[in-house]
DNA sequence: AAACTGACTAATA
DNA sequence: CTATTAGCCAGTT
């Protein structure tokens, strides 16, 4: 048994997919395993260009267990971005480790080799 | 209802 | 390379 009570606070799904959110959960859900998009980016696939900042407060809104693949955002230098939860961030890069992405000395990813390429070619 | 708060980014110095 | 700044905008207080 476990998680009997929600908590107040959950996202509630339905009754509204026009929250703008799920537009980004559904680009970052396309992100295949061992590679990594930037907020920006994300923005801009889900048509929503310049909305880089929403991308992470969604991402923030996200409760544990989702099916959304947020750890494979990261921010446009490649660096995993800071944020309150001190946890998230190494939960993030281990998460990225065990799916083959690597760091170099000074923590960056390098997009060239780990950057997701929608439409993989052009 | 106005202010505050952020998992961002590109440009500039 | 670091630091600062302006643009962005929805959810929470």
């Amino acid at each position: 048994m476990n998680e009997p009570v929600p908590t107040s606070s959950e996202p509630r799904a339905q009754t509204r997919s026009t929250s703008g959110w799920e537009r980004f959960y559904a680009v970052v859900r396309h992100i295949p395993r061992g590679r990594v998009a930037s907020y920006g980016q994300i923005a801009r696939e889900a048509r929503v260009p310049r909305q880089a900042r929403q991308v992470g407060y969604a991402l923030a809104a996200l409760a544990p267990g989702t099916d959304v693949p947020w750890q494979r955002v990261v921010n446009a230098r490649g660096r995993l971005s800071p944020r309150r939860d001190a946890e998230r961030y190494s939960l993030q890069r281990q998460l990225l480790l065990a799916e083959g992405v690597t760091f170099d000395a000074s923590g960056r990813i390098d997009l060239d080799r780990f950057g997701w390429r929608p439409r993989q070619h052009r």
